[in-house]
RNA sequence: GGUCCUGUGGUGCAGUUCGGAGUGCACGCCGGCCUGUCAAGCCGGAGGUCGCGGGUUCAAAUCCCGUCAGGACCGCCA
């Protein structure tokens, strides 16, 4: 039906005779002699030219045939790239008229979420949800073609699983064949991958949709996908290694597919130079041969390796921003014996905020309040001002201290005039929680904003505290293979037991997680034990796995690559609903089909499911 | 399960503090004019259950209670 896309055309085309199809972006009428139409298709919009009125309203459909010629001098349009040229002496075909569209189309207004979602068929067509998606499919594709090229096997694994009652909330799928039982939707692929390792398979991966039916946020939809991954013979370097080559490719070719894209274009600019000087090659460099491709991503982004301690204690988090400027800096040398009562904990830590002390008194308490709400005592405020040599602290606490208690405070986090020092005195872990969220909010950065900075967070605990019956409870899930020097701590301090689990954060997002596998059945029975999970129920819940187990079981390990979270931040996008074609609300509704609905009484007869109590 | 923010013609907002006639702005829509516009311009017009329900009041978009929807967050996400 066409010999060209609007968005293509260029001086280069003047004289050829085209026809387009699109949409009607806009109309200007010059009364009965003379209107325009931008035409859109996915690559942008041209302006055609009509010699009279045109019949046509906004997002109707047309046909085109005209040819194209160099705009008349003085009426080109620098801000379009196809401003140079236009389409004249059209023919124009309506091949479908359209009601106006709910909403504005362009990208410069905004509209109800709720409302783009209703209609997402038309919001689809708006240039930013055409750039995310097509930025999307070409970071997949990189990813797809970087695996392959590592010499995994793409497969694909079972959406009917069996419930494995631990971890996420699963969606049940009841069994038409089978009344009473039911199928679950993966939380993720994870046992089947390792199935897979126990079948030979050693470098598996998957673009893989995963579902958890648990409560939704900016970064967490029901369903989302993963780039999936699983090793065999490796150590935690080589997963890292695998992960971040497939990471910078998708990276890479975000970029290059943001390049020419009619939005964004100054922000498509300024990462294309990051690129060309940005440090690089900090992984081992790839086979010969990738480097000239810029879909495979020979090497790796430049990525920080820090254990979860280090995180924990320096950025107060496990996914560190490392973007932020201020860290924790330890105080309980300064208020070692102290006489201040507030100070008198087993952890006092500090965070310095730079020009924090022009936060009034209401921020100040707001972020108290805070405090307490993440498990603290109180916070300390220290405003900083003076001249350097002579500071002075404005503080409730400042007539308490001593001396060397106000200099050591002064030196250890490096205040100078018109600063903010925050103290926590707590527990090690509430101390690094409380001012983790602080320092992240006080700094106010956006996920998207400025550089990107990549980071590897090592040596996870096997245990994350423990359940509602003082049981540990399984940090990454129970698989996850102990750190080798901490083995014999497994029965006599298991929260103290690291563990084989990383994960890959960029700007204090999560990105994925992964670990090495326990495969040797005495340490999953001894984990199991810890956890309260007796053989007999072992049994049960993993029976199949743990038999497999038994059949030769490789050393493995592997990882998950949050795909929507990734592409959102190459994209710019706070919000992963603006990657996902379809997303679902917060309280988990399409608005546009109205799921979850009821299900008619005889689908229900057929499934073995019984009258509904009345709602 | 909880905290907070939002809900006003098709869209985006102002009006809510401190109650006084559905008042206002921009865009869009419909009609007219207009031969080089491109966020076209000019003139005219239509379009409202102020999310919904209840309460207080002579009087409620505005105050109170409840509820629904959307969003951000906490819990949750092995």
């Amino acid at each position: 039906m066409r010999s060209d896309l609007c968005g293509d055309l260029r001086p280069a085309d003047v004289g050829r005779r085209v026809r387009l199809c699109g949409w009607v972006a806009k109309r200007r009428e010059h009364g009965e002699h003379l209107a325009f139409v931008d035409l859109r298709d996915r690559t942008g919009v041209v302006q055609c030219v009509v010699d009279g009125s045109v019949e046509a309203r906004s997002e109707w459909v047309l046909s085109v045939e005209g040819t194209v010629r160099a705009r008349p001098a003085g009426t080109e349009n620098p801000d379009l790239p196809t401003g140079a040229v236009e389409i004249a002496e059209c023919q124009v075909a309506v091949v479908n008229r359209a009601e106006p569209p709910p909403f504005p189309l362009d990208d410069r207004s905004a509209a109800d979420e709720a409302v783009r979602l209703r209609y997402r068929f038309v919001d689809l067509r708006r240039p930013r949800m055409q750039r995310n998606l097509r930025v999307r499919s070409a970071m997949v594709a990189a990813m797809r073609q970087s695996m392959v090229d590592q010499g995994f096997c793409e497969v694909e694994t079972p959406l009917l699983w069996t419930p494995t009652p631990e971890g996420a909330r699963e969606f049940a799928v009841p069994s038409r064949l089978h009344h009473g039982d039911f199928y679950v939707l993966p939380q993720s692929p994870q046992i089947a991958k390792q199935l897979l390792m126990v079948g030979g398979f050693d470098r598996y991966f998957q673009i893989a949709r995963c579902l958890r039916d648990e409560d939704l946020r900016a970064d967490r939809q029901f369903e989302f996908t993963q780039l999936d991954l699983e090793m065999s013979f490796v150590e935690p370097a080589d997963v890292q290694r695998a992960v971040t080559r497939a990471v910078s490719a998708a990276l890479e070719a975000g970029e290059m597919a943001r390049v020419g894209e009619p939005v964004g274009v100054a922000e498509v600019a300024s990462e294309a130079a990051r690129r060309g000087r940005g440090p690089r090659g900090s992984a081992a460099s790839g086979p010969s041969g990738e480097r000239d491709d810029p879909a495979r991503a020979p090497e790796a982004a430049e990525v920080a390796v820090m254990t979860w301690f280090e995180a924990m204690d320096t950025y107060g988090s496990d996914k560190p921003d490392l973007r932020v400027e201020s860290n924790l800096v330890d105080l309980g040398p300064v208020f070692a014996g102290t006489e201040v009562r507030a100070m008198v904990a087993p952890t006092v830590k500090g965070l310095c905020h730079r020009g924090g002390a022009e936060l009034g008194r209401n921020r100040l308490d707001a972020l108290t309040d805070q405090a307490r709400q993440l498990g603290a005592k109180g916070l300390a405020w220290f405003r900083i001002g003076g001249q350097s040599g002579a500071l002075t602290v404005d503080s409730p606490l400042d007539k308490f201290l001593s001396a060397d208690e106000r200099a050591g405070l002064l030196s250890a986090t490096g205040a100078t005039p018109g600063d903010l020092v925050l103290v926590v005195a707590d527990e090690w872990r509430v101390c690094c929680d409380v001012l983790g969220h602080i320092r992240q909010e006080l700094a106010g950065l956006a996920v998207t904003a400025g550089e990107r900075r990549l980071c590897w967070v090592t040596d996870f605990p096997l245990f994350d505290g423990v359940d509602d019956e003082g049981r540990p409870a399984a940090a990454h899930h129970p698989f996850t293979m102990p750190h080798p020097d901490d083995l014999e701590l497994l029965d006599r301090d298991p929260l103290a037991v690291r563990s084989q689990a990383y994960d890959l954060v960029l700007n204090g997002w999560e990105l994925g997680s992964g670990s090495i596998r326990v495969h040797r059945e005495d340490i999953q029975r001894r984990i199991f034990d810890v956890l309260g999970i007796g053989p007999a129920q072992a049994e049960a819940r993993f029976g199949f796995l743990l038999g497999a187990f038994r059949y030769g079981a490789p050393p493995h390990g592997g990882f998950a690559v949050g795909v929507d979270r990734l592409v959102a931040l190459a994209v710019g996008e706070e919000n992963i609903r603006e990657v996902i074609a379809f997303p679902k609300t917060q309280s988990g509704i399409d608005p546009m089909t109205g799921a979850p609905k009821p299900l008619g009484a005889r689908q229900r007869r057929e499934l073995g499911l019984g009258p509904l109590a009345e709602r």
